[in-house]
DNA sequence: CTATGTGAATGGATTCACAGCC
DNA sequence: GGCTGTGAATCCATTCACATAG
């Protein structure tokens, strides 16, 4: 039971919590730090852990009850709840995110798209009428957006993220490949797609 | 000097990579670890140690010659080869990727891609003739294909990257929310959009 | 006897600090 | 003097191992 919890073991609690879903509707009822692991393909200590991070919740030689596990870790993670969110940019990525299945899977919603292409702004893309990107920061304040999705060009990227930072939204899934030098209050998570494809085929000797 | 090379340090070579570039562009000639650094926003000790993997490139006292360097990690990292993957399941995430910039600035070139749907098989998407997902190893054979990328639905994903593995590929990078079970012989990457999406909003409170 | 929760040990990556060369 | 290359020190995450609770 400490306070900071670090980066790696938010992400591995999505992994637990979409096993758990499933074992719940299989009915089962309990589970071992074990099983978990074996499923994640982890080890059993890296489970309990990261759990330990939220106070106890197996019964000791018991497991862990499914159902309470499962519902810690929704809300931990704000599972349940909608979250808006912004796409900037829509060329062929951003469009494809816009319809993403796997956002609203976990309770994310595109609210809003912006792009500043004339032929772009005005029409409907995936179900959402494209904005102009001068808007931002009215949109963003309107609808109280914290989260934004940065697809633009490389070359727009940190003059967007500009706009994005003074229209005061909180952090941002960076797409570019390009390095965002921005306040620290505003936090980035960066995907480099083609730097992943170059990264993992590098290991391919 | 040595003889592995961690992942994050690949991945950082093509930072380097892409600043150089732009220098030389600019027709600098010479760069110190910590001019580099400061462009990636990460530490000089650290571009030293991932340049040191390599040998001794640098003169003492200095700096590095940008065009030796960059030409250096086109080398190790293969850049200006061009590299041929394929794409399995073209909904909107593989029909973007199919048409990503990104990629081909790296030298990659899409050279196939798959759906099992009677109404995308045979038809154009993205300047591609969709092929049947049962051709796959056939495909992968002719075009003697290593790396793909997967972006099916969650439900065919297993059993997908098993007609992969079968088909003798060597590389995933893997775009389902599914833990892929496979032999190690064959190097997986996950990217999963909606956990990065995920973890970042948790962080916002 | 079983399986958790957690300090202690390990392992890997980052950073420091300085000897060595230009 | 300026800056690289690299062992040593540090930091952070993972794994071990065991006391403890049921």
């Amino acid at each position: 039971m400490k306070k900071h919890i670090p980066e790696k073991t938010v992400a591995r609690l999505l992994l637990y919590y979409r096993y758990l879903y499933f074992l719940l509707q299989q009915g089962t009822k309990n589970i071992s730090s074990k099983s978990l692991a074996d499923m994640v393909e982890i080890k059993d200590s890296q489970v309990r852990k990261d759990l330990s991070y939220f106070g106890k919740l197996g019964g000791q030689g018991a497991g862990y009850d499914v159902l309470a596990l499962r519902d810690m870790i929704a809300k931990v993670l704000d599972i349940g709840q909608i979250t808006n969110v912004c796409i900037i940019g829509m060329g062929g990525l951003g469009s494809a995110l816009a319809s993403y299945k796997g956002f609203e899977a976990l309770g994310f919603k595109v609210a809003a798209v912006f792009d500043n292409a004339a032929n772009k702004v005005g029409h409907r893309l995936r179900g959402h009428t494209c904005l102009d990107s001068k808007e931002l920061s009215k949109v963003v304040a309107e609808k109280d957006l914290k989260v934004a999705i940065l697809t633009v060009p490389g070359e727009a990227a940190q003059k967007t993220s500009i706009a994005l930072e003074q229209a005061r939204v909180k952090a941002i899934l960076n797409f570019t490949p390009v390095k965002l030098s921005l306040s620290k209050n505003i936090k980035i998570r960066n995907i480099d797609l083609a730097m992943e494809l170059k990264t993992l085929s590098f290991f391919v000797k």
